[in-house]
DNA sequence: CTGATTGCAAAGAATTTGCACTGCT
DNA sequence: AGCAGTGCAAATTCTTTGCAATCAG
């Protein structure tokens, strides 16, 4: 990962007028530079070891506040652990995310198929797109079609058991 | 609406062999005849007008059921309002749901794009999808391009507001 | 300087759970 | 009759907010 790279959502920030505190430094830097989805909780503990002064609301109205600027993306992952949320740098092209309900995999797909599934709804709908969030649930593929292994889906998440 | 659609999920349920309470038939009833997309909450009230008896747990645990029976969706549209979660019975073919940032109107759109997108994911990332959800937020045509007119977006739900 | 941003602690929204009781099949 | 399903109330999880103190620009 490259110093651009790093940079790229501080500068971003500082560009629009953004006051840059050393919390939303040290929250900006671990969103960049995760490499995988976080939720709230991990954002402020990683962020905590670069900056111990820091607490919960402002790892929240720092969310917020790059959700607003379109810097982050926020995304379910099909609650596959419960109902927090998780956050990712906005790409350039957006992707769904495959969620494995089986063995809670996140897998990232995208395709020239989505971007024109956009476009045609931007179009046929007259509808100005700011943001796309396209989730799917099922088995990947180490885990199979799915079909009566006896193992409990990740979805399974109250007592109220299948009989069949 | 005729009675074969309005009894459809309370038949698919004593097909599956699921027991049948007057709080289950309710709520099935309800959420089959809404015509617009309903949270737990209303459900629960709405429910109540049919079957007095019938308490906020039952309204959760039985929606579990059904999204694992895989006979309703559960829908975020964007969080437009808050966290809560809304249903839908699931159509034959899947729609994505455009939320206007401005208005909070939903919208649905359906489209055989959609469903190339969905082929193509399951065969090329090897995937069984079970579930999908499409939500795109943005400004729905009556609410234009959404450029500066002052208005202030549903999505900003909390104080910070960007002096721009 | 001075208003935006923060920490703290408390409140809030949405959902889940344990347990004794009730009612399908 | 037996056990899945229920109501009730309390607990949990995740997020938001009010307010006085702080700090970036």
């Amino acid at each position: 990962m490259n110093l651009s790279k790093r940079r790229a959502l501080l500068d971003e920030l500082v560009s629009k007028g953004v006051r840059l505190t050393s919390q939303r430094r040290a929250l900006v830097e671990v969103i960049q530079e995760a490499n995988e989805h976080l939720d709230a909780a991990s954002l402020l503990d990683l962020a905590r070891r670069r900056e111990p002064n820091i607490d919960r609301a402002t790892v929240y109205r720092t969310l917020e506040l790059l959700k607003k600027l379109r810097l982050i993306d926020e995304l379910d992952l099909m609650h596959l652990y419960g109902e927090k949320h998780y956050y990712e740098v906005k790409s350039e092209r957006n992707h769904a995310h495959l969620a494995c309900f089986r063995c809670g995999r996140i897998e990232e797909y995208s395709s020239p198929l989505f971007e024109r599934l956009k476009a045609e709804i931007a179009k046929q709908a007259d509808f100005t797109i700011k943001v796309t969030r396209l989730e799917v649930g099922g088995n990947c593929r180490a885990c199979g079609s799915g079909v009566s292994t006896g193992q409990e889906d990740r979805e399974s998440r109250t007592a109220t058991a299948l009989h069949q």
